[in-house]
DNA sequence: AATGAATGAGCCTTCATTCAT
DNA sequence: GATGAATGAAGGCTCATTCAT
């Protein structure tokens, strides 16, 4: 629960250490050995700072998230004053550049597309504290973009295209980068994917709501 | 890589339970012995019939995935004698259903999505038999709809649009439904989505071509 | 379950073994690994063959019980036939040499008087075996030696002074042999103890008889 | 081995505590950090005041001896005015209730019945401290009891068969819980006990006495 | 050809103890 | 003098794999 290292310099560095190595082989396959061995701690300080392995990945978790709202913060997206078109657009773009972080911090987002992907009982956690907020504010922005006469079902399903766009390219980085390896992989490359998307989808937001206003 | 069953019983029966317990679990999770349990062989099977563990997961995967476009063949989208539209909407439907069947043959879809996300050295094998077929048909179809003047990225990238939207309720399943459980849970709820998905992208993909057009 | 040995060598050498540790070391201070190393088995034996270290232990002591059952058996204080006194003799005859066996199956009392002292939830499975019997076979034979009038409750306790004197030299070894090691240590002056401990008990029983008989 | 408390009260609490929890769980089973937590201690106290886990136990045992000593003191077992019979009596009365003690100060009578079922280096001292002194002054009151004419081995058999029967209560209290709950468990049936104790031993000593004068 | 028995490497965890403060 | 942090040894157990049959 404590978001903020520096508070004991072993402690942090193990939930450092974890978060690594947990978005690198995932829960099972990430020995606590290891963990503790690229900690440079004892093989019992798992036990002894966290209770347990279980225990320690529940924490790395809440601190990978932390950390990675931490760096990108939603900024313009979150902006009320700022027209529906220009928050989305922010959104999609600090988003896209959060799941591509290969720095140190990029670890977070491999750790939570773990997750995403194999959930255990932290999701709930995680979608409480992180992935609800985002699909609030979209659910705030989309309306005006897509207009009055959609269901909830619809403007769901508007948002879970926009943000599946974005999560292709870490969901299935794997394949994108067999396919296409030059759409993604410099930070150029992430901004014109970044533009290309929001430029998709405020096409198809604009296109339904034009459609559903002639009717 | 014998992909059809039928060969030997205890081989078959072992790969059918591999599938499932692969998919259920993950690679590290599953256990060779509850594989064997399941298809009521000896726990010296896996090594006798394919050398290992991962030998068996390997073959799993193939398995699974031929199974899979057997039963979900792309059908309509690859008939060049229909229009583009057409084609793309016959794909969408057909890949969403695919990755959300719940039979038996569903456990294939979790396989691969687990593949995708966490690949091994499988994964090449994959995307050479299964996925990259599909590319190269969508890469076929949006040039069509978005008309000329897209680099190669441009269109890979409105491929991945397109493919993001459809792998957001498979990859992303648990989130989907903590937020919005009624989007994708019924048959009739699949159609509908798929016919959003449908609907948001042809909108995009006209929308860009027009803009293009009149630049 | 398998109360007799030579079903499966491994198996039983690490039954053996673990009658010996156990009853050396109890059930907390003895390790598998050294139990499988007694034994000449792999370390992991003891999960294969008996599911653990607990379940290992039951079926050590209730091994251990049927051995010395097998060992000593009741013989004549069974026999219906024979006058109470005599019965009486005989039970404890048979029972102080029980619980003084220094062979290899000497270890099976301790083993048992561990659990009685520190029980576990095997302790029930062994009273309903090999206590119980002995209870109610001395149930049978006391009321003919201290003659009518006796609540139950008085008879049990004939019954556990008779035992008790018994059992103080196994529970109390350790007491006895440092106070006064002349009364037990060998074969002889175990039974002059038997005939001790016949006798006091059957004069208490006598002149508990004719005393309720005068009043 | 300073059996009094109140020379320092971090010592004293975790001495009580260890009495306590040693009573409980056997030495191996009862882990220093419980003791320390019951002591309101750091953890690191035990080794700190005791020098280790087993010193603790020793001085555990010792100070346990004492305080059951005090509490329950032989009186006029040890009145050399009082007829041998009497003292008997009330020797017996005296211990069987030290034994059943089940307030605070009974976790002294399982810590001593668990040293002698099970020993360790520390007995030695009980013996002599607390031990020996009772088997002496039954040496003392025994032989005009059962009159002259006995070996040593025939009085210390007197003195055994008498412990033993009490012993049996404490020793093996599971047992007798299950087989006969009704003999042990109220105070009145404690003091009915003791009566039968006394009564049954009486009577044996008396027919031995009458008997051996006869011949 | 196919299996049941057995193994050994490795994992997480516990716990008494130590050491710097 | 007394403690909180940290450690290393050891324990029970799991599991993929091997081997003799």
């Amino acid at each position: 629960m404590s978001d903020s290292p520096c508070n004991d310099p072993s402690r942090d560095r193990l939930l450092l250490a974890a978060v690594e190595i947990f978005a690198e082989r995932g829960f099972r396959d990430a020995t606590v050995r290891e963990i503790c061995a690229k900690a440079e701690v004892n093989a019992a300080s798992v036990n002894y700072y966290f209770g347990g392995k279980e225990k320690l990945y529940a924490e790395a978790l809440a601190f990978a998230l932390c950390q990675a709202n931490q760096r990108y913060p939603l900024g313009d997206a979150l902006n009320l004053g700022l027209p529906a078109e220009q928050r989305l657009i922010a959104f999609i773009q600090v988003f896209l550049h959060k799941l591509m972080d290969n720095t140190a911090l990029g670890h977070h987002g491999k750790l939570i597309a773990r997750e995403i992907a194999d959930p255990t009982s932290a999701l709930d956690g995680i979608i409480n504290t992180a992935i609800a907020p985002q699909f609030a504010m979209l659910k705030e922005v989309i309306p005006s973009l897509v207009g009055p006469g959609w269901s909830e079902s619809d403007i769901y399903r508007c948002i879970l295209s926009i943000v599946g766009q974005c999560l292709m390219y870490k969901h299935s980085r794997s394949v994108v980068d067999r396919i296409c390896p030059n759409v993604i992989a410099s930070p150029d490359e992430i901004n014109s994917t970044a533009d290309h998307i929001a430029k998709f989808s405020l096409a198809a937001l604009n296109h339904l709501r034009i459609e559903r206003t002639q009717t």
